[in-house]
DNA sequence: CGCCCATTTGACAGCTTTCAAATCGCGTGG
DNA sequence: CCACGCGATTTGAAAGCTGTCAAATGGGCG
């Protein structure tokens, strides 16, 4: 289960080089970390809303987010993640959660001590850096989606939040910019963009006949990158991905 | 303008032992980290959407945001930063912004440049972890106004601000949780609740006739905590206060 | 083949926006 | 001390985007 010779640990690797150039030697200790490795079913709870937290949680496979529920009953996503995310290093380093993390799909998790990570991120500079870097792009993707509710309309944020999923995707080698499977319900879309699943639908059908995207089952095609990410006000910067990771025609 | 013995670096201080205990030397060494003071007026630009930052901002008086403009010409306002704040250490790390921060009221404020910040926070761990948690801190408040923006209506949507005002400003030392100067106009408010300002305006009066609140000027006060945190869906964990600062009756 | 969940569609209601205009607050200048 | 000017606040009426409620359709799986 302590990953040594061939730790489960290299997806988180390849994020965390998004951001900084590490040393073989501090790959080696982050492959080094120590961890327990789980799988569970889509909609289980990885981590919940006022719980101590003290382990971080590394998404191996599949796909989970990040979600709050409301006064209403209703629910707000406010995060997807995939393959090399870590998914709950706020949770684990604020103690307490602050919000629900749940699975997308079934999940294989690798789960780091927090104390673990704590001394991997001070003793080495360079992962401790790209741990933050790691946090704060997290934050920017916040920030985009505060405007993308707050400021967009729904046919906005729709087309906004399937661009997203695009780059993001592809940069995890999950798809590519030109379409990609959507894990995701019309319902937990409808979470994410604070619509209702009905208005998503109408949403989606409308980017459908405008010759946008198109739908079968739970694949999308982009049909035109740049008219669907002008319409979906689009611009990558807050991804803070790299420029050959972005460049699209 | 190199603060010695005199740094005016001492509201940074108080913000970060919010999260953790410094040493004498902790305090020392960021009271000694170089900096150069600015007065803004109000409406001034500290930071711009994609331009380069290699200084980090420390508010010292008065009150900032941060905000995104989209494709409309609409603006978000994405968080409200007061005194001891360090305003743009996220865009600073990142190296290019991807959000703009505001002057609310005119300010004083400390540029600290990244270089520095960065030193100091990989040479002594424990400031390193505050400047990291101030920033994972951030981030919670980030989602709960994705989820505040997305999942709740207009009441709900401003009596939390309400409080999350409250609650900061009293933390802060600028007011009390049950009444507070509150610098914003109604048409900031709405940019910070996705409204308009006509509805922020009829919906504040709302909360007055129902003896929530009540307002003279920029000043409000309020009547009943409980009731007002009520109707706002109001929890402050998510601020990751120690409790002896939400503690209240 | 049948069940169950997700998607799709329709009709209608409602919260919020829009557009205008009136009122208020307050610093400035006479 | 009071009139003026300008931005902020307040109010009204009407339109619109999105939500609600229900029901039909579709798709995947045992």
């Amino acid at each position: 289960m302590l990953g040594q010779t061939t730790s489960s640990l290299a997806p988180m690797l390849r994020k965390l080089e998004l951001w900084v150039t590490l040393s073989d030697s501090d790959r080696e200790a982050l492959l080094a970390l120590p961890y327990v490795l789980k799988s569970i079913e889509s909609h289980r709870y990885i981590a919940r809303d006022g719980v101590k937290v003290d382990h971080s949680c590394l998404l191996l496979s599949g796909f989970a987010y990040r979600q709050k529920m409301v006064a209403t009953g209703e629910r707000q996503i406010l995060s997807i993640h995939m393959q090399g995310d870590l998914v709950d290093l706020q949770n684990s380093l604020l103690k307490v959660a602050d919000h629900n993390v749940q699975a997308l799909t079934p999940c294989d998790l690798a789960f780091i001590p927090r104390e673990a990570i704590r001394q991997i991120a001070f003793e080495r500079p360079a992962v401790g850096e790209a741990l933050w870097l790691d946090t704060l792009v997290d934050g920017s993707i916040f920030r985009e989606w505060i405007a993308n509710v707050g400021r967009r309309d729904a046919r906005t944020r729709l087309a906004h939040l399937l661009c997203e999923f695009a780059l993001r995707l592809e940069a995890a080698g999950l798809g590519e910019h030109t379409g990609y499977e959507l894990p995701m319900t019309q319902e937990q879309l409808a979470d994410c963009t604070g619509l209702t699943p009905v208005h998503v639908d109408r949403t989606l059908m409308a980017l459908g006949r405008d010759g946008l995207i198109t739908r079968t089952g739970r694949s999308v095609s982009i049909q035109n990158w740049k008219a669907l990410a002008l319409a979906g006000d689009f611009q990558s910067a807050y991804l803070h991905m790299r420029d050959d990771q972005v460049r699209m025609d």
